[in-house]
DNA sequence: CCGGATCGTTAATGCGTATTAGTAATGCGC
DNA sequence: GCGCATTACTAATACGCATTAACGATCCGG
């Protein structure tokens, strides 16, 4: 019988024995006097099975401690199947030099939600070749390196996210987003919250109230012209074209004539949306300090968002606030989620009302 | 002869074949009909040694593409390879709900740097437990996935940072931090920055100038000490203790009547220094509008550094700029450097002088 | 006193990649 | 046609830790 000749042993060569290198739970246990087993099952705090008696435990402790060990988490990570990186995708930088256009406010609730929920954040830079070097057409699969990813802004090529998607990668994109089939996403509830701030406006007996709204397709945008209408009919106040104004300049459109053609149609309050440039709210605001409103005594202004920062100074605007953060702690939810092969949760965050100085009761009737 | 029984297999069981996972070398081998072994050489890239046709290597970066395989950091980092990730530690939240304390300024140049350089980054929380379960007192421990790692504020505990360098870890803090033994930073140059300043008071005719600081032995305000007096030697002005005002609490002790003795003995032009609080300058500040002085024509101020908030609407503060975003790309490249083993790189970052408009000739003398 | 249950520990294995010794195939000179 | 060098690739590791089947020891009830 021929025993086959055992081949030479390939691979790397050992390390220098000479160099002190930090210490490896092997070490730790031969100082312990138990197997690395052992030591991995006392440092792990396990969730069950194993059991460790006392005085072990206590022996493999003071051995840590004694050689000063630290576990190397590129092993822990490897051995346990999971990184614990969430990535974040934004095509344009992260921390862009203006700061107008930053996704900060997102980034502060994704930070802390994911630092609660233990993962770490891996940025991605779309602009930037990065890190595995998979450049060009392909840049998105960097992103696998993480175990799910978030993506901010909408100028990630839809077919690479799909394909992500389909490759069963966890993916949730921050913004809604529903025309890409299978993508998740987060955003948040404009609907509800419109229909809130009419719901509040009725409540205070206004009986005519009338939408600026750009000319603008944008989900953002009709959500919240549904929010409204929505409310208006709950309140059984009238609704239909008439209640909603709609111009792709409303600075020159809103014209003084016009928001007096209203006032003496019977309208006590106005609705802007916001949008990137604020120009609805900007128009609203302007043509009723032109007209000589006293606000909120001769009419109620609501604005659907944030003002715009040049006019952030004004009176408080009622409406209601984006809750950027939690829409980034939703997404890390949602993201974590989709990492643990579990369903997606609630893609809809709310918005809270915000009172503000710029709605109350309508004028006497004359 | 008894041959031993083999024992059964133990170790993990096998992962649960149906879900899709990330693809491996060993797939993109497979697909590409070579060993796992060559997608790795093919991949790597490496010095010398392996050479692999060219049609070989074609086949596989088809596969590769094809499956949108990615490395694994955690594996290369365990075989003792790059992964191309570069660590940002801050102990608080890297995005503070306080946007006024945020390292924001700092991260968009250290964005673009990483980019620039083929770095993802991955943002590790000191706050929370994080990522690989390493909690408490060795949550500084995580950082060692990746490359090296870029440590924000001196709140990262002494110990912990300097076993990192101990154990070879590269590792840059961003701020001055020469207490340590060891440890690589990067910095402002206020010395040179403060030098400057002075330079350009006493170019422009004043005689006698006096420096505004608190009671703080950071390096920060040492440094701009230094460079005031090394200002006013290089000039042949009188420098010594009469030359610097130092308080605890300036807008208590800087009175109007010091103000005017100041004045009066010929001192045409005031420095202060730039603080957390920006007590130095506001007590300044006050403290001429008070006495009503026509600044620069009754006397020329100076601000090393920038205005605090509540005051940036005022004059533009002769002075200089902390070139926050530069800071950050200096701490990457020098971080880049340590992670390839070269030396440090230049630690100090030049200041940006800023003209402004509250310096201006020193009054015509009586 | 024996079969079974429980407890504590260990041997063996896998995670995914990098490295290197080895090998088969080919080219080259004489 | 025989060594020897070169080329192109693969097998077999190692990295450090987590996991789990198996095993020895002890305990228990009948």
């Amino acid at each position: 019988m021929e025993e086959p000749r055992k081949r030479a042993r390939p691979g790397r060569t050992p390390a220098p024995t000479g160099r002190t290198s930090r210490p490896r739970q092997a070490e730790v246990a031969r100082l312990a006097g138990v197997s690395q087993a052992t030591v991995s099952l006392v440092l792990g705090a396990r969730k069950q099975g194993a059991t460790i008696s006392e005085e072990t435990r206590r022996k493999v402790l003071d051995a840590v401690r004694s050689l000063g060990y630290v576990p190397d988490p590129a092993a822990s990570r490897l051995a346990a199947a999971r990184n614990n990186l969430l990535g974040v995708f934004s095509f344009t930088s992260t921390f862009p030099t203006d700061v107008q256009h930053s996704y900060y406010p997102f980034l502060v609730g994704v930070e802390q939600e994911a630092a609660a929920r233990g993962y770490d954040l891996v940025l991605f830079t779309g602009s930037s070749t990065g890190g595995a070097g998979a450049a060009g057409p392909h840049a998105l699969n960097r992103v696998r390196l993480a175990d799910g990813c978030l993506f901010l802004g909408r100028h990630a090529p839809a077919d690479e996210l799909l394909r992500l998607v389909a490759d069963g990668f966890p993916v949730v994109h921050l913004g809604r987003r529903d025309e890409l089939e299978g993508l998740a996403w987060v955003g948040a509830d404009y609907v509800s919250a419109s229909k809130e701030v009419v719901t509040h406006l009725a409540g205070l007996g206004h009986r005519r109230i009338v939408l600026v709204r750009e000319d603008d397709e944008a989900a953002a945008s009709t959500d919240r012209e549904h929010g409204f209408l929505k409310g208006l009919e709950e309140a059984g106040l009238p609704g239909g074209p008439a209640a909603v104004f709609r111009s792709a300049d409303p600075e020159h459109d809103l014209t003084a004539e016009r928001l007096r053609g209203w006032l003496d149609d019977g309208v006590t309050a106005f609705v802007a949306e916001e949008t990137d440039t604020g120009d609805a709210w900007r128009a609203l605001h302007g043509a009723a300090h032109f007209v000589g409103i006293d606000c909120p005594n001769d009419a109620s202004l609501a604005l659907l968002g944030s003002p715009p920062p040049d006019l952030s100074d004004g009176p408080t605007p009622t409406g209601f606030d984006i809750p950027r953060p939690q829409l980034g702690a939703a997404a890390v939810r949602m993201l974590a989620a989709l990492v643990a092969g579990e369903q997606a949760t609630e893609p809809l965050v709310a918005c809270g009302f915000r009172p503000g100085t710029t709605a109350g009761t309508p004028p006497a009737r004359l």
